[in-house]
DNA sequence: GTTGACACCCAAAACGTTTTGGATTATCGT
DNA sequence: ACGATAATCCAAAACGTTTTGGGTGTCAAC
């Protein structure tokens, strides 16, 4: 009932050597027997058993992802890299394993896992933080990899928005529009890229001559809730901002809804801007203005470079930097919408 | 370099035997060696060879599944459905295993290489046609599975939401609102559960004594951009509808867009509701009223019975049917937002 | 002293593939 | 006619695990 190439071989009357190398198009067999192969293990529909050409071959044409748990169903983030990833894996002939883990402990051993069972040949990773340790592990065990930002030790292939020209450039746009309380909504320090956009934050300042104040500097959690309960802070200070710029789109949303429960006018009373703009951002009441992180493309884009590394071939560039796009929308300060 | 069950039968003076029956836990080993043995693997930092465990004991602790490639970026049902199955199998101790693949004859081989290669232990399967090839192929490949959706042939483990009676609330809502020129933007008829949302559609109105309209009955795509260009059509009509209901909620956002484009309000002068509750539906402009189903929750008990079929368990319920809920908010007429 | 019963351990087979290192013919130049 | 070369094919090993079907030693009971 199950194919395998000893059945093919029995139907042809040959080896399973042979049934192997004619699938495998070598140039030893006879290019009519290895029609006469083919033909067979199409009519049986043959199948090759993945799990014993892994065992013997070492490679699995599977790349791996760890995707955190807790922000796993609310983080439009990892579906949109996911989904890149997923589709230029596709297009390689690789499938994708998916292990949703609690981040710290938990998702360091489930790398573990994945490398040290040999299940995948490579791993895109994700939200990096500033100092690794899952970085730290894959660099130790010489696995392929991939990631999506920069941390300390960046001397591993990765792809990262330039986070810092894409706060600044929000700044620079908050600025123009007349704003100088301009406060920002961090995302938790360990995390790499916080370091590059509060840089952004401060050179845009400085610029224009706006001193750094540090009650305009909040941090939280990335979620929307968190966002929520930052921006509440900022507009019970005694002088609260006019602007604020959240690290994530996130964040952004549950500030509009802070600005509106104290009964002010997103837009007109407080600017706000996020970061990412996930799908929800041009829906929102108003559109909301920022900085366009092209997820999907970086998704593709990581997984090229991760087939390179993969075939050891050289990479042509192992630290891609996009610089990301300003999305002015009504967030900021445009007159009320229509 | 690579620890495997042999250096640490080495390491232990043991045989390979011994070895993998104390990590096993079967009883026929000593306690004080099995205790020796973890001691052991755990130093050297073992972890079996998945390739070699599935080769030999046909079980690979996966669960696959396909995601059509078109719809897989621009479709958060995907997304949602993949969070939920995805938390629910590592609650399990299960991986996921992705193919993103074109619909058709592409995503049937991607089943069948699946399936036939056995790299996996079962399929969640999601968006089911009428006639579903696919549920064909595993059914007659007696590979477990279970579907998001029934199918004409419904003699299979599924889960679903009961479209008629979401639909039929839709409509009744609109109605209580007073409208009588009701339209409708089906999904494909292909696709399984359009025949249940039509039909709630047909019940909601005879009961209200409204004649069926052909011109008001139109089908599309499930895009936005679908969407649109339906509405467009609707909207061109001598005798416009003055409620749009789509089949999905990025058709309605698409619809809000058209309505918007010939300068009429929604809410005010059309009013229209969707399907889903994405994420996106409370934040359009105004937020949109639709029919909520807990896609991520039907997810995990998607796993949750697969889990049942694939250990041979009996399922307590093999068919599960959720009433989904109806979900007002302004985009079905109530009075300007704020 | 023999016999079971029991506790503990192990050799070898099996899973289905790829790869190595020839073996067997046929063909050909001389 | 004879070695050489090329064209085909194949047996066996290897990958790392689980499982089968014992084997060995100890100890109590007779």
């Amino acid at each position: 009932m199950k194919v395998t190439l000893k059945t093919i071989a029995e139907e042809a009357g040959l080896s399973i050597t042979t049934v192997s190398r004619a699938l495998a198009g070598y140039g030893d067999v006879n290019e009519d027997t290895r029609r006469r192969i083919v033909a067979i293990a199409q009519r049986l529909g043959y199948q090759p058993n993945l799990a014993a050409r892994h065992l013997r071959s070492k490679q699995t044409r599977t790349i791996g992802m760890v995707i955190p748990l807790t922000s796993y169903f609310s983080d439009p983030f990892f579906m949109e890299l996911l989904s890149g990833v997923g589709r230029q894996a596709a297009e390689y002939g690789y499938d994708l394993l998916l292990s949703a883990q609690q981040p710290g402990e938990e998702e360091l051993s489930a790398y573990r896992r994945m490398v040290a069972s040999s299940r995948i040949d490579g791993v895109v990773l994700a939200r990096v933080l500033a100092d690794d340790p899952r970085i730290a592990f894959l660099k130790e065990a010489r696995h392929p990899f991939v990631a999506f930002g920069r941390s300390n030790a960046n001397d591993y292939p990765y792809i990262d928005v330039d986070g810092a020209t894409g706060v600044y450039r929000l700044v620079e746009h908050l600025v123009a529009r007349g704003h100088r309380r301009i406060a920002i909504i961090l995302s938790p320090r360990t995390l790499a890229f916080t370091t590059a956009r509060f840089e952004g934050y401060q050179r845009a300042l400085n610029e224009a001559g706006i001193a750094l104040a540090g009650q305009y500097i909040v941090e939280s959690d990335l979620t929307q809730e968190g966002g929520r309960m930052a921006a509440q802070r900022l507009l019970d200070l005694p002088s609260p901002p006019t602007a604020i710029v959240a690290c994530n789109d996130a964040m952004a949303i549950g500030t509009m809804q802070a600005i509106r429960a104290c009964g002010r006018v997103v837009g007109r009373d407080v600017a706000v801007a996020g970061f990412d703009d996930i799908p929800t951002a041009a829906f929102t009441d108003p559109p909301l203005t920022t900085v366009r992180q092209p997820i999907y493309d970086i998704g593709r884009r990581a997984l090229d470079m991760l087939v390179c590394v993969i075939r050891q071939e050289p990479l042509d560039e192992a630290h891609v930097l996009l610089v990301p796009e300003l999305i002015v929308r009504q967030s900021s300060g445009a007159p009320p919408s229509r």
